[in-house]
This record gives structure tokens, sequence and C-alpha cells, in this order.
DNA sequence: CCTGTGACATAAG
DNA sequence: CCTTATGCCACAG
């Protein structure tokens, strides 16, 4: 295991973390890390998930719950797809009801 | 060490 | 919310 699995591992394990029907921002996910600036860092690992299993990228979305990478999965509605099977609204890329579906990782671990 | 990059965030118009 | 611009930062080469 590389030292530079470190910031990446923990993006993942915080992804892992988040409940069934639930989502996250994120920029929640990095300020939990401590890297609150580092939200692109956090998409990027993302982009690497691909690599890892059981990793919900599809649960990871920006701050305002558009499912701005939803281009990176395999197919073009994957993502909304995989969303809808948790029961999750999504209309224009965007989650319906995103406040409430809200997860915030430093709220929910603290 | 330097440069490019990226699925963000925030501010301004 | 849209577009444009800027910041920010960790990683890859």
């Amino acid at each position: 295991m590389n030292s530079s699995d470190n910031f990446f591992e923990k993006v993942y394990e915080v992804a892992r973390l988040i409940p069934y029907g639930r989502v996250t921002s994120y920029g929640a996910i990095a300020k939990y890390l401590g890297a609150a600036r580092s939200a692109r860092m956090v998409g990027w690992a993302m982009n690497n998930s691909g690599k890892y299993d059981d990793v919900p990228a599809h649960r990871v979305v920006n701050r305002k719950g558009i499912l701005t990478g939803k281009h990176h999965f395999s197919g073009s509605n994957l993502m909304q797809q995989l969303l809808e099977n948790e029961g999750i609204s999504v209309v224009e890329n965007q989650i319906q009801n995103f406040e409430s579906l809200f997860w915030d990782p430093s709220k929910a671990l603290k």
C-alpha cells in the first residue's frame, strides 16, 4: 500500500460509509478529510474509484446535488439509474429533495 | 522541482 | 441557476 493511497483511500472509505439512499457532496467529504479546499481531488479520487470495489461514486455529487460526474460512468444514465434504484429521484441530472437526502460525514461520523 | 490537470467551491455579473 | 474567472490542492509524469 502506497503512502499516496492515503488520501484516496480515505475518500473511498467515506464514500463506502454513505448510507443507502443517501448522498453527499465532494466538498463535504473533503471537509471531513481535513482538506476542504481539495474537493476537486475527491472527484479525481472517484475517477480512480474504477480500480476499487464498493465505492458508490454515484452517491457523491456536487454541492447543488447535480450529477456532474455522470459522464464518467459507463453509460449516459447509469449514475441516475443507480440512484433511482436507491429510491432517490433524479430529474435533469439533479437530485430531488437533495437537502433531505444529504448525508454529511462531518456530522454523521463526528 | 515544475507543469498540467481535475467528477469542486465560491464570487461576481 | 447560468457563465466566467479565480483559488485551491493533491497527484502524475
